[in-house]
DNA sequence: GTCTATACCGTGATAGAC
DNA sequence: GTCTATCACGGTATAGAC
């Protein structure tokens, strides 16, 4: 077992699996597929990650821990940032989807590759309940608090649906179907997502206060 | 090819595929497993539908029609009880979602299945442009037209995004992962579809508003 | 410890016999 | 319309090379 010490095929193997993965689902690769992309052995995807399932897992944690804590810091840094009532809706919701534009700044195509997964896995009745809960429950739940606060008075049935609004549009995103495109003939792109969060915010953000504080500003 | 006069079994068959379809996508469902759970032999399914990929297809279109024909109706109908301004957000963003409660209506679980598959195909880099343009793009350009008409001056752009905004909320509900009852402590349940539209409805319009027509109401 | 070659055996889709 | 045979492909275990 290499997660110590990952080697450069191990690593090669990850990064094809999550492509692959996130294009066509657990289900719709093989690991003959993924030794093939990253130029070894069959045998090798098991030896280091054991069977198709733990190699499906290391795939979705390996990017995890870093896309948290980038939230986290947004998050907290709005906080500072902001007065005695907290940041505004706006500031929360910013700092829940700006860090995900990790993988345009850093040009690193596996980021955009493990964006699309989680929309996969998120979307997903049979893995979504099960891999989300765990990985990203606990981030997600200091978000709505922070939330919470931003909206006085507001419902708790009222909270976690318009989150979950603002889940179900991020999921649309991060999928990067290229159905928008079609759509707009051309105008939108799927891939611009500088463009689609500086839509989703202000939506978003006005959908929270028109259901969770009547539309009050 | 019995598909103008559909037997009980080649529609037993498309019942059974729709569901396992919509709970593990294209590739995690075998033809026997579908075979089995609709209590016939392999070989019928290729019999009556050809490939699994064509399977696949014929139980994508199979409501499809009949849910676009609720949807215009819907639309139609505000449209003609409207004044010469014609519908609002709020009306035109209800005619959209409100037909997809049939499933509850009619007490007919297939609806549900089939809700899901949508949100499956819709979601996905490798179906979602391919299949659902082809059966669904006229018809959101249809509800894309009344919303601009509902938002004077707003911009193209601003449209498909805010409708891709709706579009991504929608599929997350469609798909009933089952994540919103673990996050809420189960306040709130994947499967009430009144709730959820109950939510997205006043959520999506004003953030429509706020995007497409600054805020105005 | 890292990796490749290969073999095993179950399962898949599909065609053809009935 | 149904049953069966075929044959390729899937995941995985093992043996041994480097």
């Amino acid at each position: 077992m290499s997660r110590k010490t990952p080697s450069p095929k191990s690593e090669r193997i990850l990064d094809v699996a999550e492509e692959l993965f996130a294009q066509r689902g657990y289900d719709g690769v093989t690991l003959r597929q993924i030794a093939t992309g990253a130029g070894v052995d069959v045998a090798l995807a098991s030896y280091h990650f054991g069977k198709k399932l733990d190699l499906f897992n290391a795939v979705f944690q390996r990017r995890a821990v870093e896309l948290n804590e980038a939230r986290l810091n947004a998050l907290r840094s709005c906080q500072d940032q902001s007065g005695p009532d907290g940041p505004d809706v706006e500031q929360i919701i910013e700092a829940f989807l700006r860090p995900l534009e990790i993988a345009q700044e850093t040009g690193d195509q596996g980021w955009t590759h493990y964006l699309a997964l989680i929309a996969y896995v998120n979307n997903s009745p049979y893995w979504g309940q099960k891999m989300m809960s765990k990985l990203f429950d606990k981030l997600v739940l200091e978000f709505i608090e922070a939330l919470r606060r931003a909206l006085p008075g507001a419902r708790d049935e009222d909270l976690y649906w318009c989150y979950h609004n603002l889940s179900g549009a991020l999921t649309l995103t991060l999928a990067q179907t290229g159905r928008i495109d079609k759509l707009s003939g051309g105008k939108c792109q799927s891939s611009d997502f500088r463009a689609a969060y500086d839509h989703m915010i202000p939506f978003t953000a006005a959908g929270f206060r028109e259901v969770c504080n009547g539309g009050k500003r």
